[in-house]
DNA sequence: CGCAGTCTTGAGACAGATCAACTCACGTGG
DNA sequence: CCACGTGAGTTGATCTGTCTCAAGACTGCG
């Protein structure tokens, strides 16, 4: 399990400065944000250490990684590697709140590195403090917690009731979009997370995931080469699987 | 479907600065904020009219209301009220994203009110620029978009592999908290809302929302009388039986 | 090259959905 | 005030999709 380097590898920091909002990326509040900055770069499935005390917001440099829930889920969660949560990728602001929160019990999270990974990590309250001098800041990172939550709250509303073949379509489009920045069309790249995680991150077992593989793979919808590498052909076909089309109202 | 009155009954207004955050409730800022809110009632089964080109943010000063997708879901979704996506009673901050972000594409969200209920309508740009001038008062709706944010991916976690049991019993566990401000030992409550809002907002059918409070009665875990009056014998074992508890890992 | 872990494939079990009556609460009008 | 009707809620029988358990096949690492 990582810890935190005080003396930062500055390419971290210097990515995330390039990131800032325009306008802001060079007033010196960006300096007093990035002096609370640190940067940590994790091994693949190292874990970032939890933070008992405070909350903190990580910023992802580089690499993919997974936030999940350590204590499984049911009465009886043997999920070995964690409850996936959401998957993060470069450029993304993650905010990782302390697990103590009375909130909902299910609250340890942890960010675990997917692949070698890039993080610049902030503690929430400082950052705030610092972020409170440029509006434009604060405004930014609220503006990105609402699509977040906007995100999260339609994910959550298909997960309700979808059957598992939308699930993996709707994960696939999903991905396509991330990771190959691709809405339409075919397009291919690598995921970096297993069979399990994806499972785990759609609440189905691996082997459901295997066999909607399999028959999207007879469809003659996807393509997969090794363990990662996966081609889809038609990106809006497997969005209309998932039940995500921009359907026309028919009224 | 109601239109929004400028001439705003002043009540809801009232109650919308006795809440901002200590310090800031008198400040000029916070004239200037209420000056942009506008107030408004919604009858029973009522909807807030969907605002095409802004973003929103809506303060409930009084009643309950759901937040729901009128497209319903899947390739065929014949959920005829609409998909729930979340419920809200007096207190919260809701935002209402505005439906054309291209974002997921069911994003076209809508707030209905399950019993008389009274609105703060804030139109969300001109909120938060005028929130720049307190930087305390931004802070304090991050810091509750954050918090939203991290109870809906706690509650997406768990909805992705729970049993019926689990979700229900969640779920009344959810309503004791922020109904009956009750966290253990009996309370009881008036449900708002229908068996098929519950179980859309589950992602289970009414029957079986139906059938699984009828376990929970049998095991004399929770009355009911009428339609919605509730009673729950003992909120921790069904936080319990929502897979709530504090598990002792037996490792 | 061989081993360990990941992925795939198959057969049977079970939870929840679906279809179909039936009952009851609550608002309406006599 | 009570009878009535409508829609909400309950209960039952059956059916389907996904999980579970169990082998087997492949990938990719040491």
């Amino acid at each position: 399990m990582a810890t935190i380097s005080p003396s930062a590898p500055p390419q971290g920091l210097a990515l995330f400065r390039a990131a800032l909002p325009p306008g802001t990326g060079d007033a010196p509040t960006a300096d007093r944000l990035c002096a609370l900055g640190a940067a940590l770069h994790l091994a693949r499935a190292e874990q970032l250490a939890p933070a008992p005390q405070e909350d903190r917001l990580v910023w992802i440099a580089g690499g993919a990684a997974k936030l999940i829930s350590p204590h499984g889920h049911g009465p009886e969660g043997p999920v070995p590697g964690g409850q996936v949560l959401a998957f993060h990728f470069a450029g993304d602001l993650v905010s990782v709140l302390r697990q103590s929160a009375r909130e909902l019990q299910g609250g340890d999270f942890r960010l675990v590195a997917l692949e070698p990974c890039d993080l610049v990590i902030f503690p929430a309250d400082s950052f705030l403090d610092c972020a409170q001098g440029d509006p434009a800041v604060l405004r930014s990172v609220l503006s990105r917690s609402l699509q977040a939550l906007h995100r999260s709250r339609t994910r959550m509303m298909q997960m309700g009731h979808k059957s598992a073949a939308a699930r993996i379509a709707d994960f696939l489009v999903s991905m396509a979009e991330r990771l190959a920045d691709c809405t339409a069309g075919p397009c291919a790249f690598a995921l970096p997370m297993s069979r399990r995680d994806i499972g785990d991150s759609l609440g189905l077992t691996i082997e459901t995931v295997s066999r909607q593989l399999t028959e999207l793979r007879e469809a003659g919808l996807v393509a997969t080469e090794g363990r990662s590498r996966i081609a889809l052909a038609d990106v809006a076909a497997l969005a209309r699987i998932a039940g995500r089309q921009v359907e026309q109202p028919k009224n």
